[in-house]
DNA sequence: TATAAATTGATTGACATCTAACAATTTGTT
DNA sequence: AACAAATTGTTAGATGTCAATCAATTTATA
């Protein structure tokens, strides 16, 4: 259903390019309701998953500051979500040998073992919900959202 | 950037329906750490300035209950963005007649004010933010977004 | 009409998120 | 080497969000 009839709005939008935002933004909150539904059958939740889903496949030792960078959350975030995830023993912080700073952080094997097990199926999931797109479709998808995400990250706002 | 790179992982993501959801997802991450820090210029949050907006432009008089549905979000939170507004004097709850259970809401003049104030000054910046795309595109990606939409909606997850 | 069912707004407790500040520590510069 | 600057993780306080629950009220049904 198009925005301007969700919002029921007396005037229409007119704008094109609002419409676009309002209707991309909108698209993930209802996506991050079904997410956050889909999530709470496991005991987590979506910024949980996402942390479990970063660790299972990252390259190197990560810390928390680079947990953040790469899901794109502050360290204050970081260190609430580990505190949780650690308190239900899914993840380790573990001490650095040579810099008492920082911490890495790894999956425990329950942590891995949730990854593994939720990740088929989260993953089938939103493969129902993409099915109606083509590859193509899909790349082109993929190009308009890393062109907006590139704009907004060097046009000053 | 592509998701793989962002996020730096190892086997990079291999399904590209899941790199499209991330895609997605990611960008109005982004987006929205871009427009709280826009809002917060003239002391609003976007969940607040969301409000207001939607107040703008409805159509009839609108309970709380009526904003929670086109914004998507639980009475709950609508409670607890409305006690924020009022205290600011930005919005009104109205006493209903013939029914002592619902509330009106209103722009209060100054409201209504804001609103008129920081709207053109945010749509400018969305036009920079989207002018890239021909309008061909934008009504495309609308279209993208509307059948995801509509499909997270429909489908049982 | 009387009772059951649904709706509305508020509240509580949990979680995620942010900014700002802080202490501990590491890195860089003079 | 000594001091300044940057980084890291944490904390506190604010906000938004949700689910679950509640009381008040309205609507529907028997």
């Amino acid at each position: 259903m198009s925005i301007n009839r969700e919002l029921e709005l007396e005037r229409p939008i007119q704008d094109l390019r609002h419409e676009t935002l309002l209707n991309i933004v909108r698209t993930v909150s209802v996506l991050s309701i079904k997410g956050e539904m889909f999530f709470r059958r496991y005991g987590l939740t979506e910024a949980q998953f996402n942390v479990l889903f970063a660790l299972k496949y990252k390259k190197k030792k990560w810390t928390q500051s680079d947990l953040g960078k790469r899901l794109v959350v502050t360290r204050a975030s970081i260190t609430s979500i580990l505190d949780r995830l650690e308190s239900k023993g899914l993840v380790i912080r573990n001490i650095v040998e040579g810099n008492r700073r920082i911490r890495h952080i790894e999956l425990t094997p329950e942590g891995l073992n949730l990854v593994q097990k939720v990740e088929p199926i989260y993953r089938r999931n939103i493969h129902k919900l993409l099915s109606c797109f083509s590859d193509k479709e899909c790349l082109e998808i993929i190009k308009y959202m890393e062109t907006i995400r590139e704009r907004a990250m060097t046009i000053p706002y």
